[in-house]
DNA sequence: TCAAACCTGTGACCAGATCACAGACCGGAT
DNA sequence: ATCCGGTCTGTGATCTGGTCACAGGTTTGA
């Protein structure tokens, strides 16, 4: 079993080229690109997590999507397609290994293997559709509401690991906001905050909060 | 020339079957999709103009992007691809001319037709551009600046023909807050109102209030 | 010509972003 | 052990923008 078998169907010679290609280690606070790079290749994601962010003149940021293992950085696959640069930030945010399959062999598995194809196409919606959705959350839902989906989101065991400028670049919230919704939070019971963590005590009342959509 | 020469190249055979598709008229106000329908075909716009947007709770909305002749409909693309249903609604904006291709001929020709590929790709590709471009926007940029660049981009002749609400709605903001901004703009000697139109005295200060980010 | 719908304007209030701090906590170095 | 720079958290003041409530003006069509 190999990373290569998350692209459905692919064929012998096609996975034997793949396999070739070097596995390249990168550390975690590195930065894969930038906005206004041109993409080099399509790049695939074997372990860790690569965090792609916007980041606004004032600093403030916010989380576009995270590329997790078996996923590909689709913000290289409009720079390959449409030959758009990219427009956010890739940050490796756990030690992460990936590959990257250079530009003219990406376009000819494009042209020549239909499940290669249906797995980029699809991966593009999908991204399309989480983009649209975090749209939709900016434009429309209260900092309560993103900031309970954000820590349920992230919280493994009930804790969350993240300082609180962290969740604030998650949502694209500022710091200080982040700071007196958690202690409203804190004051009705829900979670529990210390520095550096917040642990999740009712995570009934998170979840109704974050389907609010006001 | 038809509307499939956008797609370029195609083969011959495919263009007959193309040209085979019947074009149907959709009135303006007419609504094509709504969130959570699925996609039944690929929707190409030959004239007129589809406007997709997303609509909050409170009833507020926000221009997701507009389709204008010779492109396609991204949104059906996602739905034909990756199987999720609309998240937006498109509205028809003014009275439009559109053929549908069926799922079973959108497949085949993903597949067999390079040139229908690149163009479903690239096409893909621009829009997820744009709704980075507009979260970026929606995130991190001023009313004002939002504001002056929407009335920039919808003006012919330095006239704009839109409602505040309207206007509003293009830009994800609130009626009564496009008011005051006029209002200001107005004040500034930047622009004219009257009911239904703007019309644009110093575009040079507009620009420059657009491209202003905080 | 009268009513209903639509468009614009205003005041009051609340949520959230920014600025300017201050204190608390942590690591390592002397 | 103590000190120190860096990091994390807490708070008040102020500004922008979204929401609510409502008023007056304009169109349109019955």
């Amino acid at each position: 079993m190999s990373w290569i078998d998350t692209i459905d169907p692919i064929s012998a010679p096609v996975r034997r080229r793949l396999l070739s290609l070097p596995e390249q280690t990168v550390a975690k606070g590195a930065v894969l690109f930038r906005p206004g790079d041109a993409a080099q290749g399509f790049v695939m994601v074997l372990s860790g997590r690569i965090d792609v962010h916007l980041t606004g003149p004032s600093g403030r940021e916010i989380l576009l999507y995270a590329v997790e293992p078996g996923q590909s950085c689709v913000q290289t696959t409009l720079g390959l397609m449409a030959g758009e640069p990219y427009s956010g930030e890739a940050l490796v945010a756990t030690d992460a290994r990936v590959v990257m399959i250079p530009r003219a062999m990406f376009l000819q598995l494009i042209d020549s293997e239909p499940g290669f194809r249906s797995f980029v196409m699809t991966a593009l919606g999908r991204r399309m559709q989480d983009v649209t959705r975090l749209l939709e959350q900016v434009a429309f839902a209260s900092i309560e509401s993103r900031l309970a989906a954000a820590l349920l989101d992230m919280s493994e065991d009930n804790l969350v690991h993240a300082t609180q400028a962290e969740l604030a670049a998650r949502i694209g919230s500022a710091r200080e906001v982040v700071t007196r919704r958690l202690d409203a939070f804190q004051r009705a019971g829900w979670v529990a905050t210390d520095r550096g963590t917040v642990r999740l005590l009712d995570s009934g009342a998170l979840k109704r909060a974050a389907s609010l959509a006001p």
